[in-house]
This record gives structure tokens, C-alpha cells and sequence, in this order.
RNA sequence: GGCCCGUUCGUCUAGGGGUUAGGACGCCAGGUUUUCAUCCUGGUAGCAGGGGUUCGAAUCCCCUACGGGCUGCCA
């Protein structure tokens, strides 16, 4: 047993988040939750040229947003820092150094143009795996195939120096993996990968590994997309010596329909955001979950079970049961599709159980988007109470229910000219009488009216659905006294004057 | 192309030799409601294909097909 669970998730600061991210965070963070380990956060960023400023704080603020906050990392602290893979480079440059030393790498100094010749000579040859491995190293230029001489030389003028792993060939590398369980890769199929590159960082491959160990992460939870170069990492453990960590390869995110993983554009393609919260780019702006209105949790409950279930039909979770029910063998192995209704099923499911004074705030933040003076919490508060089983989202507290903060600028003509004849006018105005009569509960006003109707002979089929497009505009909506009382007297005479009006002309 | 990984209702999934193949979303129908929604009841729909192994295969093995990932001085 692993008795110091340490988990990092570590994304590089290129750009938003991807909900597949966010996943991974999740994972990592429900495990070291329950196992009572540390969550580290770890910016990768050792590729200077797709650096995006921004996107390192975007990605803090996406995690506190979720609630998945690191408890070491840049700008958490922490005594395995710098926690920034840029702020590590001459840690690299060491280790680096010393698998050349051993012998276990050695240092190329390809041109791009020479690499890309390369490629094509041996794609002309049939050779569709054009890789820099132990069939074309003594062809290329490096300190394999070079004279120690030569090889200082190219040192000392010091252009396109990079340092590739040395593969071993005829071997067989085979490691254990939670999800996949054994896996194994030919040594002859894998290629001499660069890991410290020309500008002095490091890839990912050398930087991964050597960060991993020093931070004394136990586990490594990652997507599928790195499963292919674990042999690599499981090599670089080896020439290390160190003791390599338990790996686990999460499945991919696959879009709503045809092929693919799930990618950025695919949010305005299928009308959903695919980022935890809004990213606001120098070219392009992309939604987020959070200013679409879903609660953090309930995209949470939606995701985690994007790939892992508790083993029972246990379906709402809280991060509390989450990370109660949480385990990594309960991984599922094949990729998930993101259906979008069962998210906002969640979010639904959370806001039906919601205290109507916890949504004040969420509503609001939505609100302000569509108003400019937004009603008073007392009636704000009534009106979530009314809509709280009929929405999926925050923003929903709008849509579905505008004429709580407008009055219609349109009614349902068919509807209306199913029912309504001119000579009930005088009827609407008794009506708005009793209405008037009754405002203390709209529960009276309800019996009010219905007795007025039936007293009269007049039908409730025929009267309450024009009453109510009268207010809504439409046929949808709560309890029709509810939303009567809620607006008021003064208001319902209004509304119901300007409606008379516009039926008498359809 | 090569290597690696995968494949149960449309979607997320349970099930790991003997099950009427279970649940959830969606969809449909009914009930409740003045309406819509909630809620309740019911329904629809699935083991990729082919070979084995076995008394018996969704489950184990092989092949094929399909899907995905990797194949960068990206991560």
C-alpha cells in the first residue's frame, strides 16, 4: 500500500481548459481526497513558443471555480517547488547530463531541414515510420555517429544542440497500468526521442519524469493520449534508477457524434460550452460551463461518471459521496461520449434540491446579463421558488420565466383565437376585481375566480389559459395565481389591458 | 502504413461462463396539473461480425471490421 499518495495534474498553460482537463483533474483530485494524499498542481510550461499568457491564471481560476483547488503549485505553495516547469530548466540540464554520461543518451545536432530530409528519405523507402531511432541514428548527426572531435566541435558552436534518449534495442518494456493492466511496446518500435531541446528545456518526456520523482508523485493519472510514450517514461525510471510511479490511463472524451475526440470548436458546433469557464483569447472567445449557468458540482457529478461509476446505480453524487465512492479500478477503458442533455440533467437534479436563498447569488451573476435593474431577493427569491423544478440552468431563471421581469411583447395567436371572443371583456374585468379583492393569497384569488367562472357558466378551460397568455404571453409557466399575486395588482391591469388590446386584433 | 488501446440500448453504463442482459439520460405513452415543468406508472431500444473452447459464451481465446490514441526540438 502506497502509504504517501501524492497526485499532480499538470497542464500546459496553451490555451482554456478542455472539459476532458478538468476530468483529469477531478480524478486526481478525488484520489488524493480519499486516500488522504496531496493534490499538486504542476504548470507545464516548457514550450516557449505556445506559451499563452493568461492561461496559467485562467487555470487556477477554472479549478477554484470546480472547488478543486491544489494544495501545492504555483501560487498554493509548497516545499517540492518551483512548481513552473520553466523555473526548473537547469534541473533538466543536470539530469540530461547525466543519462549522457552513462551512456543512456547522447547528443544529436540535426537541423529541422535534415530531420524532415530524413523523414522523407525513409518514407521513400516503405518505411512509413519515419523515426529518429536505432535503424538511422549512425546515419544522422550525432554523438553516436560521430568522432569525439567532431561531436566538441559541434559543442562548442553550440547551434542545434539537442540530447535524444538512447533506446535500447530488442527489448520488450512492460508496465502495469490500473486501466489497461499490462502493456507492453517493443524497444525497435520506439524512437530516440529528444529530451532536452536546443533553446534548453526540456520535452515533456524528461521533464515529466524527473518532476514526478522529485515531487514524490505516487500516482500518475493522465489521459490515454500519453499511454504510447509511457514505455519511454518506464525506460527514462530505469536510467534513473528511480522507482517509477503506479500508472493510470483515463480514456478519452469523445465529441456528442461522429469521430473524435471532443475539441474546442465542437462547443459552438453542438451549441454547449466544452471549457469549465469562459476564455477570452486575442482571436477567439469561448463559452464556459460557468456563464452558461451550470453549478460546478453538478458538472462534476456529470463528468466523473464520464468514464468511472461507483459500481452501483448510484447516480448523484456530491463531492463528498464522490470521493467517498471514488476508486481507480472502477475505470472504465473505453472512451465516453459528451451528451449534453445528461449534463443538464445534473445541473437540474442540483438545482431541484437547491435551497431557493443558495441560487440567489448564481441567478443574479446570470441575470445581469439580460437586465439592467434587477428585481428586489424578496422577489427575486419567489420567483426561484416558482421555477426551481423547470429549469436546467441558472440562465433558465431567465429564459423561462422573462415575464416575471417584463411584460409579454407577444402572445400565443393560436392559442388566443381558440378562445377568446370580444364580449368577455366584461368578464376579465370582474375577474381583476376579485384579483383585486384577493390579494393577501393567491390561493383565494385562485377560489375567487373559479367560483366567479363556474357561478357564471363561463369555462376555466377558455378563461385561465387566456388569463395567462394575458401575463406570459404564452401557455408555459407556473401556477397561474402564484404569478398573478407575485406581480401585483397594478401590473396585472396592465398586462391584461395591453392584451385585450392586441387579441381584439388578431 | 506501423505500434498501442478499445467495442453491451441513440448516449453514459452494470454485468467477468448458466441473468427474462439491470440502471440512468433521451424519446414515446398514460396518470397528476387550468398550461408547461416537476412527480408517479409503463414502454421503446443493446452484447460489432465470424470462428473456436465449453454441456452452456455478452462473459475465455483467435481472426476480421470499426473506433480512438501515438507516430514533433507539442504537451
Amino acid at each position: 500500500m502506497n502509504q504517501d499518495v501524492r497526485v499532480r495534474f499538470a497542464p500546459s498553460p496553451t490555451g482554456p481548459l478542455h472539459i476532458g482537463g478538468v476530468r483529469t483533474a477531478l480524478y486526481n483530485y478525488l484520489y488524493a481526497k480519499k486516500m488522504g494524499g496531496v493534490f499538486v498542481l504542476r504548470i507545464e510550461d516548457t514550450d516557449q513558443t505556445r506559451y499563452i499568457p493568461g492561461a496559467e491564471d485562467y487555470i487556477r481560476e477554472s479549478l477554484e471555480w470546480l472547488g478543486l483547488t491544489p494544495q501545492e503549485g504555483p501560487g498554493y505553495g509548497g516545499e517540492y517547488g518551483p512548481y513552473r516547469q520553466s523555473e526548473r530548466k537547469e534541473l533538466y540540464q543536470k539530469y540530461a547530463q547525466q543519462l549522457v554520461d552513462n551512456g543512456h543518451a547522447y547528443y544529436a545536432f540535426d537541423t529541422p531541414e535534415e530531420l524532415e530530409a530524413m523523414r522523407e528519405r525513409e518514407a521513400a523507402k516503405g518505411f512509413h515510420s519515419a523515426k529518429y531511432d536505432h535503424r538511422v541514428r549512425m546515419n544522422m548527426k550525432n554523438s553516436m555517429s560521430l568522432t569525439t572531435e567532431e561531436t566538441k566541435a559541434f559543442l562548442d558552436k553550440g547551434e542545434n544542440v539537442t540530447i535524444r534518449l538512447k533506446v535500447p534495442e530488442n527489448e520488450t518494456v512492460t508496465f502495469n497500468d490500473i486501466v489497461r493492466e499490462e502493456v507492453s511496446f517493443e524497444t525497435n518500435e520506439l524512437d530516440d526521442k529528444v529530451i532536452l531541446k536546443k533553446d534548453g528545456m526540456p520535452t515533456y518526456h524528461l521533464a515529466n519524469i524527473v518532476d514526478d520523482h522529485l515531487m514524490k508523485i505516487s500516482h500518475v493519472i493522465r489521459g490515454e493520449e500519453w499511454l504510447s510514450s509511457t514505455a519511454h517514461h518506464v525506460l527514462l525510471y530505469r536510467f534513473f534508477d528511480w522507482q517509477p510511479p503506479v500508472f493510470t490511463h483515463l480514456p478519452l472524451i469523445l465529441k456528442p457524434t461522429g469521430k473524435g475526440k471532443l475539441s474546442k470548436r465542437d462547443g459552438a458546433k453542438f451549441g454547449f460550452p466544452v471549457f469549465p469557464i469562459q476564455w477570452n483569447g486575442d482571436d477567439e472567445t469561448y463559452h464556459g460551463f460557468r456563464e452558461e449557468g451550470y453549478d460546478p458540482e453538478a458538472l462534476l457529478n456529470f463528468l466523473v461518471l464520464l468514464g468511472w461509476n461507483p459500481g452501483n446505480d448510484e447516480e448523484i453524487m456530491d463531492s463528498e459521496r464522490m470521493t467517498e465512492l471514488f476508486s481507480l479500478d472502477k475505470i472504465i477503458k473505453s472512451g465516453a461520449r459528451f451528451d449534453v442533455d445528461k449534463a443538464l440533467w445534473f445541473n437540474h437534479q442540483y438545482i431541484l434540491v437547491s435551497k431557493p436563498g443558495d441560487l440567489l447569488d448564481p441567478v443574479k451573476n446570470q441575470m445581469v446579463k439580460y437586465l439592467d435593474t434587477l428585481p428586489g431577493d424578496e422577489y427575486l427569491l419567489k420567483v426561484i421558488q416558482l421555477l426551481q423544478s423547470r429549469v436546467h440552468s441558472y440562465d433558465d431563471f431567465f429564459k423561462e420565466g422573462e415575464f416575471f421581469y417584463k411584460a409579454p411583447k407577444s402572445y400565443d395567436e393560436k392559442q388566443v383565437l381558440k378562445r377568446y371572443h370580444p364580449e368577455s371583456d366584461t368578464n376579465f374585468n370582474s375577474i381583476l376585481d376579485l384579483i383585486d379583492k384577493n390579494q393577501d393569497s393567491s390561493e383565494q384569488m385562485a377560489n375567487a375566480v373559479k367560483q366567479f367562472l363556474s357561478d357564471n357558466e363561463l369555462k376555466m378551460g377558455v378563461y385561465l389559459p387566456l388569463l395567462r397568455i394575458m401575463m406570459c404571453g404564452s401557455l408555459k409557466g407556473p401556477d397561474l395565481f402564484e404569478i398573478i399575486q407575485l406581480l401585483g395588482y397594478d401590473e396585472v391591469k396592465t398586462r391584461m389591458e395591453s392584451a385585450l388590446k392586441v387579441f381584439k386584433s388578431y
